[in-house]
DNA sequence: CCAGATTTGTAGTGCTCGCTACAAATGTGG
DNA sequence: CCACATTTGTAGCGAGCACTACAAATCTGG
């Protein structure tokens, strides 16, 4: 009783270009034989690897955020609220304009809207990009009981428009904005954060 | 010679319509037998009428944008930079939560990333998102020139900054966030603006 | 009431989609 | 070296896609 043909391609390397097809074209934009040509095999490979197209995304999604934990908690590790946001936003207009990827965020170019046969995908999508979005609402609560935001600051409503500005950069990204546009928006949108930060007087102390 | 039978449902009706499914579903979401369902005729009348599917899209941008003109002109004409831009994103979170339209804005929802096949609709989409911006730029560059931006502000930048506000508004909006959140996100986005307004003294006038 | 023009609904067209049946190929265990 | 397990490439499945040929229907002008 054998174990049978060992499969001539690697699983992650294939995944790993599906996710680049997957970004650059859309869940539904993207077809299997673009994804199949890009992976390098046939679809049987595909479909035996992976299961189906959604599952295809899936794993890609998994990932894509998988890759961006360790950048995340970088971010997060910043000393203060506006360090935090800083860091973020300056990263992800250099990650979304990096040219050894597609532009933009796969959560968002991903799909944000599908046919009816994919009405799950959207969702989906929707469910990562707000795991981001906690994320960062737990940084700044954290960020208001240490004192280092104002007592009138709203942790939610914070994590809820750097999220958003994040996203606003992804689509200017992906429609061509380059990395000196996404920063001036960086800088600017970091301002509305600096001004629910308490003022550590540098010179006092 | 007779000048033909009359066709027997209203253009712009039927484009309201087609334009609900394309903001729903995306462009490559959206099935011709949705759309002809929508409005109520048969495939040759929208062929008639509007040329092809990328036609019909177009036409419904149009109609989109023209729809808006008004509103942006009223924000547009909002005495301060800041007013402007608080009259814009307020109006923004009440727009796309109207329930009587999809959620999100079309030039959005309508297809970030498309298969190669409408590998257009994509630039089509952010060109008219550009003129929003445009717009908003050339607001920001009077409010510049009337000394109610400070000397060293960006109109461009904040032009900028305030578009990515929206269309990351509009990403949250498609994906279920309510009123009251993107609300939220727009007051916090508004301080930006703020940072970079000549503050007059009320009292001392 | 007839001739010409246009729209209508029906019923498809060819094509591409996601997905898979099948047999040859290639490995391991006995 | 043979039996078995798994993968591979080929070739094609039914379904759904954007789009249209065609003839019946419905108008106007004479």
């Amino acid at each position: 009783m054998g174990i049978g043909r060992p499969r001539n391609f690697d699983r992650d390397t294939a995944l790993e270009q599906a996710m680049e097809v997957f970004w650059r074209h859309g869940y539904e934009g993207a077809t299997i034989a673009q994804l199949t040509d890009a992976m390098g095999i046939n679809p049987p490979s595909l479909y035996a690897a992976f299961g189906s197209k959604e599952a295809l995304l899936k794993a890609a999604l998994d990932r894509y955020t998988a890759r961006r934990e360790a950048w995340m908690a970088e971010v997060l590790g910043a000393p203060t609220a506006r360090e935090v946001t800083a860091r973020m936003l300056m990263g992800v207009a250099e990650k979304q304009t990096d040219p050894s990827n597609p532009p933009g965020c796969l959560l968002v170019q991903g799909g944000l809207a599908c046919g009816s046969g994919s009405a799950n995908v959207p969702f989906e999508l929707a469910a990562r990009r707000a795991q981001t979005e906690e994320q960062l609402r737990h940084r700044f609560e954290r960020a208001k009981d240490e004192g280092d935001l104002a007592e009138t600051a709203d942790p939610a409503a914070l994590a809820r428009y750097v999220s958003a500005v994040i996203t606003g950069m992804s689509v200017m990204a992906s429609s061509g904005a380059d990395r000196e546009a996404l920063t001036q928006v960086a800088v600017v949108a970091i301002k509305a954060i600096e001004d629910q930060s308490v003022r550590v007087p540098v010179a006092a102390n």
